[in-house]
DNA sequence: CCCGGAACCTGAAGGC
DNA sequence: TGCCTTCAGGTTCCGG
């Protein structure tokens, strides 16, 4: 699932190959991956745009555009770009000059794009970046004041936090050494402190090591990202705590697989 | 505003 | 072997 480690493992090695590179034509194999403009301007208000830079908000994609267009991209769970041809999975093709083509593949079909005049229609709702100055332990804090949802539901709310998943938010609370169905308003100072951290080294080892291939995430060279090999707790089904041994549990929490250790992470 | 659950979507995996 | 069910989860929508 790309989140944020992932998408900016993408972000950056897409970069080098596209920026400066114009767009000669759009193929879509489904018409529903366009969420905005219609589906009919899509194309030809693309077509000639050169590609200025790249820059991800959150889990998105952010493709700037010399008109002062942005190209948004949300991969969801299971969407990937590639620069080399992928498989029957491709949902779209965004083709450049040089012969170059960006191939957006994506077997659920849950990915999207938009074509915007500002970036901040899709983006603007989104919490703070989580690597970023502005994020501090108390503007964690304050965000999570008062609130009675359980801090895992919490932690993947894009509009507490930006770019934060299923998978990391498990890391973070597993390093922090708190039960994901805590209510985020009961956690005290220690505990967001040591949550804050948690969340930065996370994602930045996570960055560090590609991404995490655990599904469907892929590079757009076809590499898979080797975060998950790190994993304590993620989509460790079945296995055992890395720290003192018991074996890991696995509960929804707002419908989502969330695995802890029950002695690390106690309830109370 | 806050919270929780359903819906979207389809391949993979497991049960019988 | 093959059909059927369940699971996976980012986001959005809806009801309370």
């Amino acid at each position: 699932m790309p989140e944020l480690p992932e998408v900016e493992t993408i972000k950056n090695e897409l970069a080098p190959h596209i920026i400066g590179h114009t767009i000669t034509g759009i193929t879509l194999f489904d018409e529903r991956i366009v969420r905005q403009p219609p589906v009919e301007e899509f194309g030809s208000r693309l077509i000639g745009e050169t590609i200025t830079e790249i820059g991800r908000r959150g889990k998105y994609l952010l493709f700037s555009l010399t008109s002062g267009q942005t190209l948004v991209i949300h991969l969801k769970m299971t969407g990937s770009l590639w620069l080399i041809p992928p498989d029957r999975f491709t949902r779209a093709v965004i083709h450049l000059d040089g012969d170059k083509k960006i191939y957006f593949r994506d077997p659920r079909k849950f990915g999207v794009m938009w074509l915007v005049e500002d970036k901040n229609t899709v983006t603007d709702k989104l919490g703070p970046e989580p690597l970023e100055e502005g994020f501090t332990a108390k503007r964690l804090s304050k965000a999570l004041a008062r609130r009675t949802a359980p801090i895992k539901a919490l932690l993947c709310d894009q509009n507490v936090i930006a770019g934060i998943g299923n998978m990391y938010a498990d890391e973070a609370l597993f390093l922090a050494k708190i039960h994901p169905m805590r209510p985020g308003g009961s956690l005290k100072p220690a505990e967001i402190k040591r949550l804050y951290n948690a969340i930065r080294q996370v994602l930045t080892a996570a960055i560090n090591d590609k991404g995490a291939s655990v599904d469907t995430y892929f590079r757009p060279d076809g590499q898979i990202g080797t975060a998950h090999f790190q994993f304590r707790v993620a989509h460790r089904r079945g296995q055992s705590c890395p720290v003192c041994g018991t074996p890991l549990q696995r509960i929804p929490v707002r419908n989502r697989g969330s695995y802890f250790c029950p002695k690390c992470q106690p309830e109370v």
